[in-house]
DNA sequence: GATTTTACGTA
DNA sequence: CGTACGTAAAATCT
């Protein structure tokens, strides 16, 4: 059946799909499946205010292909060449837009942005305003397609934003005028004499560069100082300067003169300003704005790259494609749409009350870079021996697993040990489990898998033996990063949390860490090194790191979060407790004790290890599968310990509901911390416990990241060197010696131990020190001790 | 050669 | 039906 246009003809907007769907057919209406694509697209247009029945909509095939597949449309795969049937309803497409003109058309979907405009993806040009060519003066906003939403649900508000952008343009047929102007590439006088009138002026600016990767150096500079003009300057060409040596000095002294006297607008500060300072001795002292940060404390859910921001805050022409086109004219319109952003962004933030969140996230900044550009030291002797001992011990167990199957298995092959494991030796195929129950099975060979199959078969201890070697592998890994020419690892620390665009693009406030493209040292992430490849790092000569973690953070935390009186009174106990006390203030023995109704003192090492699994597991709403693969019993069991946690801290599923409740408006929470995060995963028990994980997660990060600033903006001018960051943890480097060591941990102790308020109750949270000259090697220290060293 | 999937290290 | 993060190697696509 063929699928025709509905809506009124004389309507402002028009969505274009791709084809009819099976309802669609049935019903000969477009975008008319109530639990599929059409669902989803009703629920965008009333997101806007929309009632589908005033708008006008079509597909561009208008009869369903076999298997639902475009390119049944097509001779070829790579759909270049349209059978004649699709060239008459593009050319049908074209007749009926010629008549109607609306004043914008929503492209969703790859097909109807090609069958428009020629261009192929989506992803180059959604959320910008285009002109079509098939209607030459029609406006184009191309957006996903309902049922791409459908599989990905958090490209949903993404939606609601390109469909709201179109509805304010479907007041009028008119093309945004680009008034943008620049000179790219600017000759070097001109370059100067607009850093000086800028300078003159006072006025702010977004500066941008491009770096050569590898070595970070800088080798186009983009200044932009308004939303409308910039210009771009090559420093370098073929792996030269442009300059002579005077001229070369007279820049970097000029863009000093700018970076102390104005304010600058940049995305990723953390990149450009830790570049200029490392390669020329620039210094950015006044960051007005890091657009990436604003986007981030506003909008944590979403993409962060500078093309995303200025689809959904600008009226403008695409330009990321110019990337590999022409370097200077990408690179100031870089710099000029990065200006053009922060006001919007600015807004935003007031909009939104983020303000607080958002100066604290600058003011981490220079933290940030000061580490990543500073690095930790290698013991490089120790390394080269962990190595060769990890080498020995992955050839014996190699040797050993390959006389078991008599043949070369390469274990990291997924491919290989299933063919291995379930088909020659047919065990038991284990499988990954499932978002849904819908979507077929997927086998795995994972660790959890190859644990679970070691206990089931016992008479094959080379399963265990697999899981040792793999985990040598890993090691070696870490082990293998060869450091810097000044012996020195170094890590990127990224204030704005996750950089890869994972599924559902969470960023909980928590720094991430990653491979640093300015110092390409070190095994990239220092967030994830095991404890045996943390003996290769090392503080300084003469020097001993400090380490202080918040002590039971996340217990203390949700505890309440859930307005646990009982436990809280607990961690006040222990928190004021003396050292010799502290053995009466085991919270994972208490949660044995109330578990199995057992008297505290009588609480054996086992029931522990049970209590405190347990509050790790129901902390984050795990199920008796996880409960029983880290006890190692059976699943009945760990569902008998699950209930009795949940009778004695019936608490916790109260706040379950509770969040739910609160996500259900919104789907928002907010820390104690006031940081927000919208979720966008479907509904349902992902997402929520993906919210019950961020509201301790985020504050603990919040809270450390807090005190580390204070710690900062205290000492560090005089001297005392922050190294590492973990989440929970902070690492300081000082003097091997006692008198500097009581000092540093003094100075911790006074930023990290500070009252926190969630709902009407203020706590502390205690701080753990530890000491050593290497980070696999701390040995624990008490601060009591210390302070009677001083007495 | 580029992109996606699988697995795994830490908090 | 723990979650968050980044990276290496294998598998898969083009």
């Amino acid at each position: 059946m063929i699928v025709k246009t509905t809506g009124p003809p004389d309507s402002k907007i028009f969505f274009l799909g791709e084809a009819p769907g099976e309802i669609e057919e049935q019903t000969g209406l477009p975008f008319q499946n109530m639990h599929g694509a059409g669902k989803t697209f009703n629920l965008i247009l009333s997101q806007n205010g929309i009632n589908r029945r005033d708008v006008r909509i079509r597909n561009v095939a208008m009869r369903r292909p076999t298997a639902n597949n475009m390119s049944h449309f097509f001779y070829d795969s790579k759909c270049t060449v349209p059978k004649p049937e699709l060239v008459m309803w593009i050319e049908q497409l074209r007749m009926e837009l010629e008549e109607s003109r609306p004043n914008v058309v929503v492209a969703m979907g790859a097909y109807a942005l090609w069958a428009l405009t020629g261009m192929k993806k989506i992803s180059e040009a959604r959320g910008y305003v285009v002109e079509s060519t098939l209607v030459p003066g029609l406006k184009v906003i191309p957006t996903y397609h309902p049922q791409a939403i459908n599989y990905e649900w958090k490209l949903f508000p993404v939606t609601v934003f390109d469909v709201r952008k179109a509805v304010y343009h479907s007041n009028s047929p008119d093309i945004p005028k680009d008034k943008t102007q620049y000179v790219a590439p600017a000759a070097f006088e001109m370059f100067m004499d607009y850093m000086d009138n800028i300078l003159k002026a006072r006025k702010r600016f977004a500066f941008d560069i491009e770096a050569h990767i590898g070595t970070a150096y800088p080798y186009l500079l983009g200044i932009a100082d308004s939303a409308h003009f910039g210009m771009s300057f090559y420093n370098m060409k073929n792996n030269s300067s442009t300059m002579n040596t005077r001229q070369e000095a007279q820049l970097w002294q000029k863009l000093g003169e700018l970076g102390r006297h104005c304010e600058v607008i940049m995305h990723n500060a953390s990149y450009d300003k830790a570049v200029m300072w490392y390669h020329h001795g620039v210094l950015f002292e006044n960051v007005w704005m890091d657009t990436l940060i604003a986007m981030h404390v506003i909008f944590p859910e979403f993409p962060r790259d500078l093309g995303f921001v200025g689809s959904i805050m600008l009226d403008v022409q695409p330009w990321k494609n110019l990337s590999k086109v022409d370097a200077a004219v990408y690179n100031v319109l870089d710099a000029i749409r990065t200006f053009a952003i922060a006001e919007p962004l600015e807004k935003e933030l007031i909009k939104q009350k983020m303000e607080k969140t958002f100066n604290f996230e600058m003011s981490m900044l220079d933290p940030a870079i000061m580490m990543q550009l500073t690095g930790v030291k290698v013991d490089n002797e120790r390394r080269l021996q962990l190595l060769d001992e990890n080498a020995e011990q992955t050839r014996a167990v190699k040797l050993e697993l390959d006389s078991q199957f008599k043949r070369e298995i390469n274990f990291n092959s997924s491919k290989q040990m299933q063919q291995l494991l379930y088909y020659e030796l047919g065990l038991e195929p284990q499988f990954k489990r499932r978002k849904s129950v819908e979507q077929t099975r997927v086998m795995t060979t994972d660790a959890k898998a190859m644990k679970k199959l070691a206990r089931k078969y016992p008479n094959h201890p080379w399963l265990t033996k697999i899981l040792d070697y793999k985990k040598l592998l890993k090691l070696n890994g870490f082990l293998s990063a060869e450091p810097s020419p000044e012996g020195r690892y170094h890590t990127s620390y990224n204030i704005t949390g996750s950089a890869t665009e994972n599924e559902g693009r969470k960023s909980f406030g928590r720094w991430s860490s990653s491979e640093s493209i300015i110092l390409t040292y070190g095994p990239g992430n220092l967030q994830n090194v095991p404890p045996i490849a943390r003996k290769t790092y090392r503080a300084d000569d003469g020097k001993i790191f400090v380490q202080a973690d918040m002590r039971q953070a996340e217990a203390v935390i949700v505890a309440h979060l859930i307005g646990d009186t009982r436990l809280q009174h607990f961690f006040k106990m222990a928190f004021t407790a003396s050292a010799e006390e502290q053995a009466k203030y085991d919270v994972h023995k208490l949660t044995a004790s109330l578990m199995f109704e057992v008297d505290y003192d009588l609480i054996t090492p086992e029931m522990r290890r049970v209590g405190k699994t347990l509050r790790h597991a129901c902390s984050y709403s795990a199920g008796p599968e996880v409960v029983a693969n880290a006890l190692g019993i059976e699943i009945s069991e760990a569902k008998i310990l699950l209930n009795l946690y949940h009778k004695a801290n019936p608490l916790l599923k109260v706040w379950y509901q509770i969040i739910q409740n609160e996500l259900r408006t919104t789907r928002t929470l907010t820390t104690p911390l006031g940081r927000k995060h919208r979720f966008l995963d479907i509904w349902g028990d992902k997402l929520f416990r993906s919210a019950y994980s961020y509201l301790p997660q985020s504050t603990i990060g919040d809270f450390l990241n807090e005190s580390m600033r204070i710690l900062y903006d205290r000492f560090c001018e005089a001297g005392l060197e922050i190294v590492m960051q973990l989440h929970d943890a902070l690492y300081v480097q000082c003097d091997n010696n006692q008198e500097a060591i009581s000092d540093t941990m003094t100075k911790m102790a006074e930023c990290m131990v500070r009252p926190i308020t969630i709902g009407f109750e203020e706590f502390i949270i205690g701080v753990d020190f530890k000491v050593g000259t290497h980070w696999g090697d701390m040995d624990d220290k008490d601060i009591l001790e210390i302070e009677e060293v001083e007495e």
